[in-house]
DNA sequence: TACCTGTGCTAAATCGATTTTGTTAAAATT
DNA sequence: AATTTTAACAAAATCGATTTAGCACAGGTA
């Protein structure tokens, strides 16, 4: 039970293996095969269940109609939601997709870029990590189709398409003011990423344009690689070192599940002794009492606007881009914490 | 910039690509290549920066050096975990591996299975849901290399690992009717698949062992497609119906959840009002106060047992089969809720 | 009549590897 | 000295498609 192949089909219709070939890739009218012919062709295809051989198709057109997708994490559910919209929308367009994590495993970044390239990805779709700029741009020179997601690089000149973190930002935060908190913390990582910027910058443009000052020791940075048990108790510190706070914003969810758990560890009751407010949806924040107030990202917008863009740099014959940087709204959801 | 090619390195090396080939290939010694020619090729490889086009190599050995993995759901930590050390391993080994979730649509899975066969996987790592015997069946019959995980069909003679089912129940109703528990729920929902029933016969087993009368009203069956409210209500009725319950026992982690939930809504305390348990760990059981007491399915394990497995069937000069069904204990693990 | 121009397809080159078969010179054997 | 073996590699076939170039014939034109 061999396969069938393209030769076996034009045996059986009795014509050039060529023939076939173009009439299956619908270019029969073009090289002029009579219409009586091609529907015979097609027919035996047909009934045949033939199928053409992939790798022989790659090898001879030069593309493997495959994605890279590379995120920081297989797990969470941003990359779930994600890849789950980004495998649907690429099948759709006859691609499919390989999946690669870094795991915050900052220098395993160009590895997988590599390794992608030897298995010959047409495109890649990457949430960039601060470790990656360097690979990304070797990518974007050598002309690979690039789109990316969540974050970006200003220095690197290719796609990216991320919520607006400033605008999410600010959403949450008019929430709170407009319930007459005025001591909100912020909480957020150390890294250097283009969003965690944003966020911070929603967090004090929208203090300020309230009138309420903005403090230093009302900002954390906790440092991105710790333990986690170290990461907890800094929190701690910081909240026992300002209990004049009324609220705190969270400005990643991995931040926000430490901020749980310290809260609880403190016996601290939401919203009342203290609003939590947390950027980034999580399955955990819309199940652990009372409810766990956050920015939800558009995931599936931005997996779609991806994929177009991505697509678009994978069609030589479409025009420019004319959008190359695409910022979607974020949603605010109020649970009971905030 | 084109790529490099092997029959650039030959030229590069002066020599036919042919002996490039059987020298890359580890058969330079068989094919009587000098000592010296073989290191020069190697060095100029080596430097060259050369890799061997995939697709070219897929086409002449007819390999694609892919595994296939159906999954229920990309989301859930258990494929998480399963993914993550799948993909480990399969890469170790010179694989690498192609998602796809049926997410829980019946006749989903079997065009998944046929989409993959479309791009000419070499083996199957599979999850199987109630809808995809045939297709699997179908794979078997055809000597497709599959390994099945977490569950397996008693009718398709093919290897298959999971966790004891059995025996994780049984640990975890020890610890429960050791606390003096005696009234104990049972929550499962009404597929017919084999880690259910299994699960089912533990927990009737314990019960029995201690010579506590198993009352089927304790057992509940919700249906597998549901609305999300109506199982919630479902649920809370049937701890309302049972007043008496001083436990629960919560057959899958996605039930357990929804039981927490109703928990919450009826203000009930863990464990004293009643206590929890449930089989298979999420991320959320470790958090949410007081943490679910959970059996933990021994993911790791699992995998790297079924990418053995799946190995040992693509080595076409290993014998037959030791072990063809594995079951690996899974772990009870503690936490407040029992 | 000799010369184009389309039509409708087929033959052959090509993609980049692997693998089987050939080739040549030196060494070994008869 | 003639023949066989062996070493060491080269040449060519092959995998299964796509694509370019080519070929035969009918009809139209100079």
């Amino acid at each position: 039970m061999k396969r069938l192949t393209l030769k076996d089909v034009a045996k059986m219709a009795g014509v050039a293996p060529s023939t076939v070939s173009f009439v299956l890739n619908g270019k029969g009218k073009q090289m002029r095969i009579r219409d009586e012919v091609a529907s015979r062709i097609m027919q035996v295809a047909e009934k045949s269940g033939y199928e053409p051989h992939r790798m022989a198709v790659n090898l001879r057109t030069g593309q493997s109609k495959t994605l890279g997708l590379i995120v920081e994490s297989i797990s969470g559910s941003f990359f779930a939601s994600l890849a789950k919209t980004i495998e649907t929308e690429a099948e759709r367009r006859g691609y499919n997709v390989v999946y690669c994590s870094t795991e915050n495993n900052a220098q395993k970044g160009g590895e997988l870029i590599r390794m992608l390239g030897r298995q010959m990805v047409d495109g890649y779709l990457i949430t960039p990590a601060p470790g990656m700029e360097k690979e990304i741009q070797h990518l974007v020179q050598q002309h690979k189709p690039v789109v990316l997601m969540d974050s970006y690089f200003p220095a690197i000149k290719t796609p990216y398409v991320l919520i607006n973190n400033f605008d999410g930002v600010q959403q949450g935060m008019k929430h709170l003011i407009g319930k007459g908190l005025t001591k909100i913390g912020f909480v957020m990582v150390d890294v250097k990423l283009i969003q965690i910027e944003e966020r911070l910058r929603g967090y004090t443009t929208a203090l300020k344009e309230h009138k309420i000052p903005v403090k230093k020791k009302h900002i954390l940075q906790l440092q991105y690689h710790r333990q986690r048990e170290d990461s907890l108790n800094e929190l701690q510190s910081f909240i026992e070192a300002n209990p004049e706070l009324d609220a705190i914003f969270f400005s990643t969810n991995y931040l926000g599940i430490l901020g749980l758990e310290v809260i609880a560890r403190m016996g601290l009751k939401m919203p009342d002794d203290i609003a939590v407010l947390c950027f980034d949806d999580h399955d955990i924040f819309r199940l652990y009492p009372p409810g766990i107030s956050v920015i939800e990202q558009p995931i599936e917008g931005i997996a779609k606007t991806a994929i177009d863009l991505l697509m678009h740099q994978l069609d030589k014959n479409s025009g420019p881009m004319k959008k190359t940087a695409v910022e979607i709204p974020g949603k605010f959801i109020l649970r009971g914490s905030a």
